[in-house]
DNA sequence: TTCCGTTATATTTTTATAAACATAACGATC
DNA sequence: GATCGTTATGTTTATAAAAATATAACGGAA
């Protein structure tokens, strides 16, 4: 949910168990098949995607992301049915979120001033 | 807007000119009349409170703080009329947007680990 | 013209976060 | 049992953010 500037965040906390970052390596696992795939596909360091992973499996009472190691292809990661519904949950409230105020964004961002020097 | 764990955040960005900690910011101003007495009732440093009102009022077009320096107390700021509709207005996307999610938002948490260890 | 509490700003120090680097363990396949 | 790409983890380095410290400027009022 992207607006000039501005990004809407339906969830937020100290360390957000959930959030557009989380979502983004989950689908790109979901999509590669390993951890290390989706964090090169990000630009992002292996260590820090594993990181990530641990503090999302941490995080709730089911396994988002299952880990194997060793075997003809390395290993690899999935990620689970439960997994694949929270991210889809996550998206709808940022959908539903972003409908509801659709209308003071707009007000709001007319209100920002264009220049935003570095 | 909390919930266990969570915090619902409307607005966010790489440096976000709205949200829960500036609006605060700007509500102990409106009611304390400086910046400083506004620091000191939310624990920070005057000096943080400072560059916080300088980033909220570069970010708009219209002034929402506006200081004066010297005299019979020292000096002092207020809160413009539009940077208390500014605050309002985001209050009023935090409500809107929070109403739309509450049920995810009841799934969602039912799902989260209770200990969060240190 | 001295005083006061405030705004305004520079500089240094500390702390927290992220990145970088390095390496061990795994296990099916050949 | 050697190989390979992956998971898993420790250690170090660099960067960024925050905090701490210090000080100047302001301008009514006494």
């Amino acid at each position: 949910m992207r607006y000039p500037g501005l990004t809407l965040r339906v969830l937020s906390a100290k360390d957000p168990a959930m959030g557009p970052g989380k979502a983004a390596l989950i689908e790109q696992i979901d999509a590669t098949g390993s951890i290390s795939a989706a964090a090169r596909s990000m630009d992002m360091s292996y260590r820090r995607a594993w990181q990530l992973v641990e503090a999302i499996n941490l995080s709730f009472k089911q396994p988002v992301v299952v880990t194997a190691t060793g075997g003809k292809r390395g290993g690899g990661a999935s990620v689970t049915e439960f997994g694949r519904a929270l991210v889809a949950q996550f998206h709808a409230m940022e959908h539903k979120a972003s409908a509801a105020i659709a209308g003071d964004i707009a007000q709001f961002t007319s209100n920002l001033r264009a220049s935003r020097r570095k």
